[in-house]
RNA sequence: GGGCCCGUAGCUCAGCGGUUAGAGCAGGGGACUCAUAAUCCCUUGGUCGUGUGUUCGAAUCACACCGGGCCUACCA
């Protein structure tokens, strides 16, 4: 059979935030899908890159006091971190923030205009006069135009539903700065992509890519009517590209995004002497034709399915083969929360577990539909325990210890049908990969290890060990056969755990290069000693994780858009923090207006090597004010993920030499019974730093 | 308001027109002791959300309704 030739790729992570169990869905899901393919001996390459660009960076290098660069280029060094942490591996890893980038964004922009694409328009959009930006409907929050509920967004009313234009909002407030924005106009690039309306169209339903769900989905939603113009440019100030026959403007962070795909194929053929056009162009007697496959969330579906195969059809590239859409990630069936301590992020989780544990699950849960699946704890533990350490490994442990010093039998001994009959289910194993079906994939997978449990059963080989010589040699060929269907069913598990098939491979036969290899047993090998291969889920470590969720810093970049607050949770609080340190003695309006409380902003943060619970803050109260204060917060808080934090500050409190420097303020904090942790409190947004606490 | 998805044993799900509806986990009983208290055998448990229809035959198809979810919205 010809080889095929497939690119693969993951949705872009935004350098805003750090790598999550909800984003590890996507990149667990794909790398199985590669990995899969190569050991099919099929040539697959699987690309990624960060997303960098666009107000958000902007605004938050700006709070942190630092670059840009400097942000995306830690953020790049922390995702890379989690993703090797995770076993994913890409065979390149970009950046949007490339020359090959920029250089291709070019390209096809050259592209949209040569086709007449491409139309200027003014458009009225509200500006932050001290923050100096223009600001996105988000960045603005206000009071309903039409039922007159206060702190709604700037697009649409959540008490009402209404929805409207930023500019209609009542005593609107910029988020950034508090400053009352003004209306401004400025102009804009649109891409007209009704021009490719019937292109789209064709594709969406004939193409073969897209499900025929998604497909309907994108029928009734958009390509009903005819398609608005897409604005793809932003006016100075902006983090990102400039338009190079647009001085002034830049290309909005979804034009530069998906072109950053085709930018990490790019510096991947450069590294690896291949031509690109061997990948992205179309035809051009490439043979195979090389297959695209787009692996994305549900949020980003219309990104992928209508703008990006305009753009590609506009530049004549290939479009994708397949855009693989999957649900999102709910935590014991819930949306993942910081208040419930299950927002759980990949560095936390894999301080505490083994990420081959997360691989099986999601495999276990992912049959390629676009439903959300839930990561429940109990189930997890239950499902990594029963499958992976009852039933896989201990096929290994409990019979590899028979062959140390014989090796496997020199020819594969009568094992009534059973490697014969995996090795047949290996077609229907391959076909749900293929399919993207994990969870069918594994579930047979699983029934081969239970018919080679229950063989091990039949046998009795420990019986045969207590009869010494006379049966030495039964007892190493029922060895043999368990440890040759254990190895065979490493061989199907191997895309969804690459460690356990490496520890496999040194303990008999070598390393798992090939699908084929389950369809032949091994004989007449040595095998090496057996080691324990994958650990038990502890009741303590998940709840070592949660715990460790509870107490994150709430980064920024992390928090999901703060919502009107809908408290419904105080009526099952605990009486328990109260309780445990009961009311101070009554005071007076006088003794409290003596505390001066402050907001301030972290502008530093640093670790203080020598103190247990210390680290030392600098902190703003505005204009050039400063204090330098130590807060008993260490191992609560990463002194990065501080930086740029508004906090309360109690600023009048007489300075105090400590050992490590002199303190010139008190951060204020809660904690007590109930729950571990140092929880700062910071002010609604649009607090500054210096005001006072009244 | 519209669209889509889901509703099958306590839990997670498979089955998606054809014999008395299945698996894993959980529960009950037994076996075994090689193994990370793992494994094996037996077993309890379901009016397949409700109703009407199509059919020789429906969990499986159609329609309506109820319940849950997602998306989207004064226009699909």
């Amino acid at each position: 059979m010809p080889d095929r030739r497939i690119l693969v790729t993951s949705a872009l992570p935004y350098a805003n935030g750090h790598i999550h169990l909800g984003h590890l869905v996507e990149y667990i899901q794909t790398d199985i899908f590669v990995r899969f393919q190569k050991l099919r001996g099929h040539r697959a390459i699987y690309l990624c890159a960060d997303d960098t660009h666009g107000t958000a960076i902007m605004i938050r290098a700006k709070a942190e006091g630092r670059s840009e660069h400097d942000l995306i280029s830690g953020m790049r060094e922390a995702h890379l971190a989690d993703f090797a942490g995770f076993q994913i591996a890409f065979d390149h890893y970009g950046s949007t923030d490339s020359p090959a980038n920029r250089t291709l964004c070019g390209e096809i922009w050259q592209a949209l205009r040569d086709r007449g694409l491409v139309v200027s328009r003014d458009v009225q959009q509200l500006f932050d006069p001290q923050a100096g930006v223009f600001l996105a409907d988000r960045f603005v929050r206000g009071t309903c135009p039409k039922c007159s509920a206060a702190d709604q967004y700037g697009d649409s009313c959540e008490q009402c539903g209404a929805t409207y234009s930023p500019a209609d909002l009542v005593n609107p407030v910029s988020t950034l700065s508090g400053a009352t924005p003004e209306v401004r106009s400025a102009e804009h690039l649109f891409v007209t992509i009704e021009t490719l309306h019937s292109f789209l169209e064709t594709w969406t339903t004939s193409s073969g890519a897209l499900d025929p769900r998604i497909a309907n989905y994108l029928a009734g939603h958009f390509l009903g009517e005819p398609l608005r113009d897409w604005d793809v440019s932003r006016p100075a100030p902006y983090f990102g590209f400039e338009i190079p026959d647009k001085p002034g403007h830049y290309w909005y962070v979804w034009f530069d995004a998906p072109i950053g795909y085709i930018a990490a194929t790019s510096e991947w053929c450069v590294a690896h002497g291949e031509s690109l056009a061997a990948w992205w162009h179309r035809g051009g007697g490439n043979d195979p034709p090389a297959e695209i496959h787009h692996f994305i969330g549900k949020d980003i579906t219309y990104f992928h399915t209508l703008f990006w195969p305009a753009m590609l059809e506009a530049a004549g590239l290939a479009l994708p083969t397949k855009v693989r859409i999957h649900g999102f990630l709910t935590v014991n069936g819930q949306k993942m929360s910081k208040s419930r301590g299950t927002f759980l992020m990949a560095r936390t989780y894999l301080d505490h577990l083994d990420p081959a544990a997360l691989r099986y699950y999601y495999a276990a849960k992912l049959s390629g539909g676009i439903d959300d699946i839930d990561l429940n704890l109990e189930e997890f533990a239950a499902k990594v325990n029963a499958d992976l350490v009852g039933k896989v490994v201990n096929l290994a442990s409990r019979t590899a210890r028979w062959l140390e010093t014989t090796g496997l039998a020199t020819t594969y001994p009568d094992d009534g049908g059973l490697f014969a009959r995996a090795a047949a289910d290996g077609a229907e194993i391959a076909a749900a990969y293929e399919q993207c079906d994990f969870a069918r994939a594994m579930r047979a997978i699983m029934l081969a290890a239970d018919r080679a449990n229950a063989y091990v059963d039949a046998e009795q080989p420990w019986k045969l060990a207590k009869a010494g010589a006379a049966a030495a040699e039964k007892l190493q060929q029922v060895a043999s056969v368990a440890l040759n269907l254990f190895r065979q069913i490493t061989v199907y598990l191997a895309p969804v755990l690459p460690r356990l098939a490496e520890q496999v491979g040194d303990l008999i036969g070598g390393p798992i290069r090939s699908w084929d290899e389950s369809q032949q047993p091994l004989v007449g090998l040595p095998v090496g000693p057996f080691q324990p291969l994958m650990r038990r889920v502890e009741a303590t470590q998940l709840e070592a994780l949660l715990a460790a969720a509870a107490t994150q810093p709430p980064s920024p970049a992390t928090l999901p858009p703060q919502g009107t607050a809908t408290m419904t949770e105080s009526a099952t609080d605990s009486g328990e923090p109260l309780a445990a340190e009961p009311l101070a003695p009554e005071c007076t309006i006088d003794d409290f207006t003596k505390v001066d409380l402050r907001v301030a902003r972290i502008i530093a943060a640093e670790e203080v090597p020598e103190a247990r619970k210390l680290l030392k803050l600098t902190v703003s109260l505005g204009g050039d004010a400063t204090r330098t204060v130590f807060a008993g917060i260490k191992g609560f808080h990463e002194p990065a993920a501080l930086i740029g934090r508004l906090v309360v500050v109690v600023a009048n409190l007489a300075p105090r030499q400590m050992k490590f420097g002199l303190s010139e303020g008190m951060v204020v904090a809660a904690s007590g019974a109930g729950s571990p942790g140092v929880f700062l409190l910071s002010p609604d947004s649009g607090a500054l730093p210096g005001m006072r606490l009244h």
